[in-house]
DNA sequence: TAATTGTTCTTCGTATACACTTTGTCCGGA
DNA sequence: TCCGGACAAAGTGTATACGAAGAACAATTA
């Protein structure tokens, strides 16, 4: 029994770099970090307590991501989505985000959808007590586990950077619509329980539709500002 | 073949960990690596005589770039694509580059145009002298090409790696169906030369369909075989 | 003012050290 | 023969230090 704790415990070991990466990504699409600013490997060492080793290693497969931009001999800023690319961003999710409900509808089991029910019920609950922050969290959730159910690893990982960079850039604008658009959620649920792949492809396409249109205005506001 | 690697990487100035990623993707599609092949950094830091850190930096991204796994605390080993992820990928392919053919449909300019028919001749000539290795390197840049013309970043950047995965599971079935696609090409760059983001929608598809297909009877073969 | 020089900061790569895990091997005992 | 544990080897994870080279910025000079 505690041999077993102790090789569950090794096995979940998680390497430093991996919770910077984590942290990395956390403080930039929360805004702790903002576009254009200049991450030296010695500062981000600093703020997460670490050597710079991890730190590095982090900061490559954030490039890769997209969150940061890392120019040859003067070091990583952060990245800054134009709303050029924000368009772009949603004609791919689209894409992809819409495959993954008609998958999940072809393959969600009961306990898939009773978990996706749940997300709802919190959602509806937390949309009451006006909790925005939980809303969108909750948001985030139902998404990212729309595409797990998917059960198509690329299509997963994938839509999951997309996703992440979509909160990033509208984590604000997000947040407020996020109780209008519960009720796409509901569509959308409904839709992957009936097993029908058609209906829950339009119910997606509807939302992003909805949402592409949210964020939109919200970005009229504007990030230009420097 | 370590020499062989050395001399690619001295021949230009960027940063290490750049040339190693590139040197150690190359590698593994080429089948230098073979999936399930043990990764130890010691040894691909000999491999490519530098030291341990661009080595290290390499790795991250190529695991995030799912050319390779890491196991925490155990290393590195080549991916192993099931051909349960082979389905997934063309899942995948089929959303977004149909998208890509519908996009390059309505914004290739003349000179766009032009460059695809240059490419398609080339593979034209080349079919006829029956290389196949210069029709399927054609073939990619054909591809390659088209989602640059897209015009969206985010979906070239997407779908190239994809691509470039595709090319290393079937890297020799892929080179001998070359020539039969052709005749799917042409049909595409029509389509794209159109400008009927509809058509070119609908061409891209059913390259895509037959891509599968081959790829699938391919894969019966299995992957150890020499 | 404009150009040049010098200084400083930072990245990039190397090297080294060491704790800790995993893995493999060996050996004695049932 | 087979099992189990001690033991050694291999390799990762992390920290640290150092030097070289590039970039940015300040200082100096014409």
């Amino acid at each position: 029994m505690a041999e077993d704790l102790r090789d569950k415990l090794g096995a979940q070991h998680l390497p430093l770099r991996d919770q910077v990466l984590a942290a990395l990504r956390t403080a930039i699409i929360d805004g702790d970090y903002l576009p254009g600013e200049r991450l030296t490997e010695d500062r981000l060492a600093e703020d997460f307590g670490v050597s710079r080793n991890p730190v590095r290693e982090a900061l490559r497969v954030a490039e890769a991501e997209g969150f940061v931009v890392i120019l040859p001999r003067r070091g990583a800023v952060v990245a800054s989505p134009s709303s050029g690319t924000i368009a772009d961003m949603f004609a791919v999710r689209q894409r992809l985000e819409t495959l993954a409900a008609r998958l999940a509808a072809e393959r969600a089991t009961a306990a898939d959808v009773a978990s996706l029910r749940a997300l709802l019920d919190q959602g509806r609950e937390a949309t009451q007590r006006h909790d925005l922050a939980r809303v969108a969290e909750l948001n985030s959730t139902l998404h990212l586990r729309i595409l797990q159910i998917s059960g198509n690893p690329w299509l997963s990982s994938i839509a999951k950077s997309l996703y992440l960079h979509v909160q990033w850039v509208f984590r604000l604008g997000a947040a407020e619509r996020a109780p209008h658009s519960w009720a796409e959620h509901i569509q959308l649920v409904d839709a992957i329980e009936s097993g029908d792949g058609d209906r829950a492809e339009r119910a997606a396409l509807d939302h992003l539709d909805a949402a592409s249109a949210a964020a939109y205005e919200n970005a009229e506001g504007g990030y230009g500002a420097r």
